[in-house]
DNA sequence: AAGATAAGTGAGCAAGTGCTCAGGTAATAC
DNA sequence: GTATTACCTGAGCACTTGCTCACTTATCTT
């Protein structure tokens, strides 16, 4: 599995194999292991990432929480690796699913802290979507999908411009208004 | 590599590995040829979307192209699966790409013919965004990652609605003016 | 008919995987 | 010293992987 091996985690751990397996039970076990500890520090990034923005005006605060989230992806690479690998693992999946789950309540709480000053929306979707639209940028870019005529900083200008029209007032002439 | 294995390719298209080698010089041709079939196939399908939705009205076109490529994603499963092979297969990561281009040549085509329609844009970018943004919300659908309170169907409506507010004329009062 | 050419077969190889277990090492107790 | 306890080690197991090659079968030629 693509140099996550057990025998190479307990090589770069510094530790025999048998050593590695007497401390966790199975492979699967320590890569929740190396995930739950990525995940933690994630986490602790996003409520930075809350604290950090609350006092920015609305425009600013959208520009600097995609910046921060992006700059959170690079980071952790090790994660996004780990999380492929879930493929076959079932318990993974789970943990993925509360990452995205992380993700989705710090930008409901960041939505709803500022209640009056975008559209009225269903909290639930419109965060589901933001993250989801940025995770899917994202991802591309980090990829190297981005055609060399883009660079990358003008996809993360473009990517805070959808959100902050996507979160914005409802435009007066132009509402969707069909069920 | 989880049931993409040579000797189950080979027992699934009703032949022996040995013949499957003589068609194909290694695994990564025979990923390969697998993948370039569905690309062509989602190709076809993105000419006909093309086709069907330049009649409509700007509204009903962005749902009707956000519906089908929801349900060409659907459909090309095993593209995503081979692509997910990709990974360790360097070629493989090109395909890859290129598929990333056709789609977002796709929609460049489409929002360059409603030109006055939608406000000005930089066609790559915005082309790059929008499929991006529309991917990774169907990946984490796709990926049973929406909570249960959330179906589909609403997900879905809200991706189409993230597009048109994203590529709308510019509302008259909230435009972000900073460079 | 026999011979030549092409197409297809699957046991088995080398390499890699997750994991075990007989044995080693070091500290403490008596 | 000898036991007991705790931790650690890595050769090697059972298995899967991509791939080969001696061999069988089918088709065509004369």
């Amino acid at each position: 599995m693509q140099g996550l091996s057990t025998n190479r985690i307990a090589k770069v751990a510094g530790v025999s194999i048998g050593s590695l397996y007497q401390y966790f039970p199975d492979k699967e076990a320590v890569l929740i292991a190396l995930a739950d500890r990525e995940v933690q520090a994630l986490r602790d990034r996003l409520e930075e990432l809350l604290r950090v923005t609350q006092e920015l005006p609305l425009e600013d605060f959208v520009e600097h929480a995609v910046r921060g989230l992006f700059a959170m992806r690079q980071r952790h690479a090790l994660l996004a690796r780990v999380a492929l690998a879930e493929q076959e693992l079932p318990d993974m999946a789970s943990r993925r699913v509360a990452v995205a789950e992380s993700l989705r309540d710090v930008v409901r709480r960041l939505l709803s802290r500022r209640r009056d000053e975008v559209r009225p929306m269903d909290p639930d979707v419109v965060s589901f979507v933001v993250v989801h639209a940025i995770q899917g940028n994202l991802q591309a870019i980090d990829r190297g999908l981005e055609p060399w005529f883009l660079s990358q900083d003008e996809l993360v200008d473009e990517i805070i411009r959808l959100i902050q029209r996507y979160i914005a007032p409802a435009a007066p002439g132009s509402d969707g208004g069909a069920s």
